[in-house]
DNA sequence: TTTGTTACGTACCAATCAGTACAATTATGG
DNA sequence: CCATAATTGTACTGATTGGTACGTAACAAA
């Protein structure tokens, strides 16, 4: 088992225990691995775990969703591509944003940097990518806004709810704003 | 000090904590409370504590927004007090909500009758508001639950980025577009 | 003033927490 | 094969966890 093996499945522990509640003994037991092997590949504990996943998901949301909303010759095809890998990603609904759940709990202030940079990459993507589309500055600086608004909103909802269709919804209804 | 008075304190550590988050420490400080006293008031422990505090949120909301939305005879003039209660009560998006932090976290599936309803409540009410406001009920769903999921989001994403001006122009968008 | 109840602080408990130390194992490369 | 380094399990640490026990205040009604 390597480090890069290890991330994702930490990722899975801090998004349904959140910082806190992910224990050592919760990790312990979805890795697989002693706290000699944790400690190993991760001398800075819990902290520098949680740094570790939240700069894998950063990575993958860039590479997979920001730069092509950025650079994407096809502004629309690409905001319909945001909008499918966005779907698999939270497993249509079924899976909770690790980074909108730090943003909540007052962790949020030890990654300050992480949280507040994939937000904002995020909007800023897509406000690109609508401008590209046609709208004006302010039109696609508010929908972008509004799209990574309505999509942390309907991870909640759906899960307080029990209901990911909430999602599925959201994300139709989101396609036919933003493409309209 | 009575009960009454403990639980909006228990609710401001639950909120910033988190349920796994909240110590004992945590509450005692900010109750300035002995286990004593605290065991005395809620002798089920904090499982007891964040019910109190749930069936509070709840209450609040059940007479200022849900009430309201659903017997008012005035319905746009409902839905316009619901957004200023509401901008009120999560201060203007620099507080979040409750209720969303547990839905996110593992604490959902103990809380699930409260987190459930909650949610339902407020998407029901609204939905019954715009129908009389003139919405067709297919219409009056989507735009209840698009409303109730964009307040949850917009919270997010105002703590995330440290920007409650987020909160703010999503109300206004809402009132824009619930009321049209 | 006496009596009974409600409120509260403190000392304690076993369990668990994050983290360390270190020996044993497993690969790896020469 | 051998040596060196990268892994991993186990036993431990002191601190903190939620919760209990119990003694003591404050309070009311009589």
């Amino acid at each position: 088992m390597e480090r890069g093996d290890v991330v994702p499945l930490l990722g899975e522990v801090f998004r349904e225990h959140g910082f806190e509640g992910a224990s050592l003994a919760a990790i312990t037991a979805r890795t697989g691995l002693g706290k000699g092997s944790l400690y190993h590949f991760f001398p800075g504990g819990k902290e520098e775990m949680a740094a570790a996943v939240l700069a894998e998901i950063d990575g993958w949301f860039e590479a997979q969703v920001f730069a092509p909303l950025r650079e994407g010759a096809d502004a629309p095809s690409a905001i319909r591509d945001m909008l499918a890998k966005v779907d698999a990603y939270f497993r249509s609904g079924r899976r909770v944003c690790l980074v909108g759940v730090f943003a909540l709990g007052e962790v949020r202030d030890r990654f300050s940097d992480q949280v507040e940079g994939y937000f904002a990459a995020w909007r800023d993507a897509l406000a690109g990518a609508l401008r590209r589309a046609g709208r004006s500055e302010a039109d696609a600086a508010e929908q972008a806004e509004e799209a990574v608004l309505a999509i942390q909103g309907a991870l909640t909802l759906a899960r307080a709810l029990r209901d990911p269709e909430v999602f599925t919804r959201t994300l139709e209804r989101l396609g036919r704003r933003l493409l309209a």
